[in-house]
DNA sequence: GTAATAAGTTAGAGTTATCTAACAATGTTT
DNA sequence: AAACATTGTTAGATAACTCTAACTTATTAC
């Protein structure tokens, strides 16, 4: 057994590597998770869905129980945390260095997170100064898997009259992305709420030059923000 | 089927586009290849070298009949250069743009090149000022897998008293590299060839500000040059 | 030109990751 | 608490890629 294969056989594979990603991003909320939503945010039937958790229960990485919500370990979560890392930092070079756009950087990170080559991401990490933030506003794992969560509030349960400040967004598809750039929606930037429509909880805001602006409830949601 | 699978259905698997690029590299020579290199150079046994052939031929990738040499169509070509082009891309921006050394890039590529995203590479390219050769000399196939194949010969054709400039090496192992690094010998530096030992063919030197450095026929067969 | 060696193929099996169909447990409604 | 809906599991099948063992074809050597 070759040096090589000696460290693939402690690697998880790529099909591990997105469960254990997609764990990880559903447990944000409640810490832990059930097998229909995981499957449904992979695309994958039920079925196969739990077969793949006896296995990770298997490598110490989820703690699995028959009809028991699904919970990532410690090591677990330190694997998934490293992936999200990758992720995140690539996201990140890629709009900083590379001239994406922050709607484009998914789908190729989704991609280039799964390099197995820990010197590449570090040289990332170096090249932008070891950022602390994706260009999303997500917090960027460190490279012991720790991650600093951040307090932020959503948007859409501000109230009329508060002035915010926009931080992140929880979506990152590109769709959402493209409809906030149509706006000149990016993080960073001040918002006043001027009103809340009570109907249907539609916010009239403005920022920069712009008097005001209608967001919809939809779009609160998605936006995370502090307020100031 | 959603536009995603539909883009998907077109593609060939990461073992396919490994297979192609296999036969591609090890057709450079001759122009068509043995199920034994094939697999030699894989690391995978003969039948499922021969299985797959059977898969690529149906992809009208390969012309497979049984017992007869292996030979990549020009669609089978043509995909392959276009893995070649990724591979090399990214290996010069490793290099130009990230700072890693010619020894260190090869593993890296071989992860990144897989990455479906036309514009990601399209990107690197320009970045890079859309370079014809790689950090080992070795040039880009274009947009179209269109590549431009060059003249040069083997070191070790050279004859004592030829003076010749290095310009790109076969063998792109760390190991031979760290060897080059060590010797400073790097692509463009001017050679003298002062004699050849006519029992074990190897060369005696100098360049730069080495009077007199030996180079073995292993080394030699590795350095691809031209005579000036 | 036959025997020995090398190269290539066939057959059958194993692994990983996926699916569908059928069944079982849990949660919700009235 | 019984009925229904939702969620989760089991069993069995499939596809991709790999292997070993046994066999066949091609090449080389005497």
């Amino acid at each position: 057994m070759s040096d090589f294969d000696l460290y693939l056989c402690f690697m998880n594979s790529l099909t591990e590597e997105n469960y254990l990603k997609a764990l990880f991003n559903l447990s944000n909320n409640k810490g832990n998770v059930n097998v229909i939503e995981l499957s449904k945010r992979l695309g994958i039937k039920m079925p196969t869905v739990t077969s793949m958790m006896k296995k990770l229960a298997e490598k110490k990485l989820v703690y699995y129980e028959s009809y028991k919500p699904l919970k990532l370990t410690e090591k677990g979560k330190k694997a998934a945390a490293v992936i999200i890392r990758k992720h995140r930092l690539t996201e990140m070079y890629l709009v900083r260095m590379m001239n994406f756009g922050w709607e484009d950087v998914h789908e190729i990170a989704e991609q280039v997170e799964h390099v197995q080559s820990p010197l590449f991401f570090e040289k990332m990490d170096e090249l932008l100064g070891f950022p602390k933030l994706d260009p999303h506003g997500s917090p960027i794992p460190d490279k012991n898997g720790k991650i600093k969560l951040k307090q932020y509030i959503k948007m859409s349960d501000c109230k009329a009259g508060d002035t915010i400040k926009l931080l992140a967004v929880i979506n990152t598809s590109g769709e959402f992305l493209k409809f906030l750039n149509g706006r000149d929606l990016h993080l960073g930037l001040k918002v006043k709420i001027k009103s809340v429509e009570p109907f249907d909880h539609t916010m009239l805001v403005s920022y920069s030059k712009k008097k005001s602006e209608t967001l919809s409830q939809t779009v609160c949601e998605r936006l995370l923000v502090v307020k100031i």
